[in-house]
DNA sequence: CCCGCTTCCAACTGAATGGTTGGAAACAAC
DNA sequence: GTTGTTTCCAACCATTCAGTTGGAAGCGGG
């Protein structure tokens, strides 16, 4: 076979999703990552620096991919609470994604491509205005923060779902509950006049 | 001096407390611990078996400390919303605590000491029923996961505060309106008749 | 003051782990 | 087919770390 040194990237790229989503950052464990790629994990070090620059790739990808899947389509509130639905969709078929952003936040701190991420956070705030343009932009931004962390942590912490609810895990009609009261939390950003009272 | 083996206890539980909360499981040095409590670090799998157990000690009694710390007082969804203002500010002033939290739910999966703490967990459900009739019990449980929720992730990811709403961390102002929004997506749990028909 | 018991620790150990290296094999150019 | 370059890897290395051990020092009781 010719060289194909994308497929030996993506293939690292790929065990390093599911090891650095296993064991975050401190605990995931270089060797396993090679041996899951098929790969020596020499290469890792050829291709991406050290351990904590492959971790930012790894998450940097993962994140980009994500974003472009779940756009913002329509308008009013009901376009937001759909969004929140389908982001929410998008934490359970991709479990992943959550645990790396957790990660990042607890293990670097500041986030890995920070600049980048920042400008397309602000398009996604942008977006949220155009479709409801009674919110402020403080008010979009707290909105949208506040839907990617209860999808996010809706994935990423079982242990406080199982203590509050009881739930167990992949409990699909949970799921559904929980997804519903995103959407619905979602839906109160308008009705609320006294929201923007709070905020003076 | 005479010998003190509670303080010396002590000592440990407060320096695994900086070491976890900052580190995580893994991520945590038996080594640090001990020198950050004066203490040979023998001391530790002597009093509390090994790493993982340890952490655990150190994280049930945190929790314990917090659960006390914070109740419900009052009727009415207003005092559910001073509850989860309280639970917030109790967060800004301990911000160990939800990082322990999310390192648990990440590294663990399953939480420690989980009958007890699920036990306690009822417990606030139905102190959240006693102070807000109207609501089914599914209901309550979901206003307190979110309520948790929330106020862990405001300390324990700045990394998605700083994405979303480019805010520095330790902004006063940035986290009183976190805390403002927290109260008021807790009073619209009362308002929405659609919430009840949406959790069919 | 001595004896049994507990608390404490310096030093050690065995196993992983992140990262490196020297060279073999695949490839392209000519 | 020879040369130069790039991809790849087995073996290696230095370090770090969780956990152990053997014994010293503090303690209460007689």
């Amino acid at each position: 076979m010719a060289w194909d040194t994308e497929r030996t990237k993506r293939l690292l790229l790929d065990a390093g999703v599911e090891e650095f989503s296993a064991h975050g950052l401190a605990g995931a464990r270089v060797d396993r990552i090679a041996a899951a790629a098929g790969v020596n994990k020499e290469r890792i070090y050829q291709y991406f620096g050290n351990k904590e620059q492959f971790f930012g790739e790894v998450l940097t990808r993962e994140l980009g991919i994500a974003i472009d899947a779940v756009p913002i389509h329509g308008s009013g509130i009901d376009a937001i609470a759909d969004y929140a639905g389908r982001v929410f969709d998008y934490q359970c078929a991709h479990p992943e994604l959550a645990r790396l952003t957790f990660w990042e936040g607890l293990e670097l701190g500041d986030p890995v491509a920070k600049e980048h991420r920042r400008a397309r956070s602000v398009d996604k705030v942008d977006r949220i205005l155009a479709a409801v343009p009674e919110l402020t932009r403080e008010e979009a931004e707290e909105l949208l923060l506040t839907i990617v962390t209860l999808a996010d942590a809706s994935q990423a912490l079982p242990n406080l779902d199982a203590l509050y609810t009881g739930a167990l895990p992949g409990d699909a009609a949970r799921l559904a509950r929980r997804r519903a009261v995103i959407t619905t939390i979602v839906r109160t950003w308008e009705r609320e006049p006294s929201r923007a009272a709070a905020l003076d």
